[in-house]
DNA sequence: CATATTTATGCGTTTTCATGCCATATTTAT
DNA sequence: ATAAATATGGCATGAAAACGCATAAATATG
């Protein structure tokens, strides 16, 4: 068999498969893995497949997957991700909510940690897919497009049943008085549950939104545990949260 | 022999099989390799045919199967996805898999269509939110990085729950004997609880995936309602499966 | 017709290519 | 953490190609 011939046959495949392994090539073309390897570097440098690991795919198979995000990241955002990310340790289970913030902290995860994220935000979930170690779980319902999650009574159903160690939260206005708000009823529902369902409750937001109110009530302060900003915990701006109980990173 | 003879020799043979072997010709025709490699030289510098390590290829060889294929099957799969939009009526509630072939549904649906779509795979919920007047459901659970469906007991108890009136599957291998197979233990699983949730089904493939076997049993023919590929209802290649009482759109 | 000249072919030698094998990293899964 | 699978780079080997050269047949030339 020429060489060309099989580049084509393992091509033919990739297309039909999505997916080739090596070993099954090899095995399939009774040519040494070295040779198959080969092959697939080659196909690969020609921009006909994607060399991974054990095999390859196809290029129409991975394109799938990063459509949908692109969120400009701020470097406010990446602080709070940062933060956020430190205070998750292996084993624990990981209850959030959607948002920019969120994002950042999803992508400012440590490679090795392995836990188990739970959320119903589907920007969240792509994020948490990228991940190497960690368990991903979504949350089903109705899907909101303007807020790409899951709402309804199935998902506020599922959500009472889990017992997280940490939630956290990316929300929209907080205030001295009256704790968290929101201007979605549906997604306040959904936070509110989460807040029950953790063992600690983390709330992250920029700077700007903090000391502004929205229709709908969340929580009260409180609820909180811990409040994460892009602001040194000893800005005069976050002293009244200190003051209410609650820990400022 | 004459020089010119053997190259239309050659040539002719190249033309019917799409390949030679140097080291053939040359015991065939009962002249040195060199000579047939002289020859083979000259006819690539006339374009006639291409050269490779150990022989020569003929053109159609390389158009059919290398630059034609993924371009080729994406529009294969559009035709698939249009067949199969046209199935959908206003109203319906329609449970799909994952899988390139729903993709492409989902970005033939009309945007008229008002339906409610139920799924687990990510990448297929990620288009029908671009959708302005569809319903989508998504059903949650842990998430398979590898398929992006969300896989478990739960997703399965949920979709139980669930009467379609369409289901959608993409499939991978489909065969006159054996019916629909799958090389995931989990989504065939999964396909299985939606087939049996749902009135009609509809299985969606390219035409390279029938007659094909994976080693996990999903369904019987008997079991599927509508079968669509890229081609023509009136294909040899479908002909027994019409016979075994499928509707082939 | 004798003899250059071109063309086609084969042969040996040297390079290049394709492939397999192995020891050692690296990655992945358990 | 550990075992299994996979990747990498070097090396050996046989197969194919390239190159130069010799030869012989075909063709041209005076």
């Amino acid at each position: 068999m020429l060489k060309k011939e099989r580049q084509a046959y393992i091509l033919h495949q990739v297309n039909l498969h999505n997916k080739v392994l090596s070993s099954l090539l090899s095995h399939e073309i009774r040519v040494s893995e070295d040779t198959i390897r080969r092959d697939l570097m080659e196909l690969s440098d020609e921009g006909k497949l994607i060399k991974v690991h054990g095999g390859a795919l196809s290029h129409s198979f991975n394109d799938v997957i990063y459509s949908g995000l692109s969120v400009y990241s701020q470097d406010q955002k990446k602080i709070i991700g940062q933060k956020a990310a430190a205070l998750i340790q292996d084993g624990m289970f990981v209850l959030t909510s959607g948002g920019t913030t969120i994002i950042e902290m999803a992508r400012a995860l440590p490679p090795a940690l392995r836990a188990t994220f739970i959320s119903g935000s589907i920007p969240a979930i792509l994020e948490y897919m990228q991940h190497p170690n960690i368990e991903v779980v979504m949350i089903g319902d109705r899907v909101s497009k303007n807020a790409k999650i899951t709402i309804g009574a199935e998902a506020i159903a599922k959500i009472k049943n889990i017992n997280a160690d940490l939630c956290f939260l990316g929300i929209n206005s907080i205030d001295i008085k009256r704790g968290t708000t929101e201007n979605d009823w549906e997604i306040a529902q959904l936070k509110k549950i989460m807040i029950d369902s953790s063992q600690k409750v983390v709330c992250c937001t920029i700077s700007e939104k903090i000391n502004t109110l929205q229709p709908i009530h969340i929580c009260n302060l409180s609820d909180i545990d811990i409040l994460i900003t892009e602001l040194p915990p000893d800005s005069p701006v976050l002293k009244p949260y200190i003051d209410a109980g609650i820990q400022v990173l």
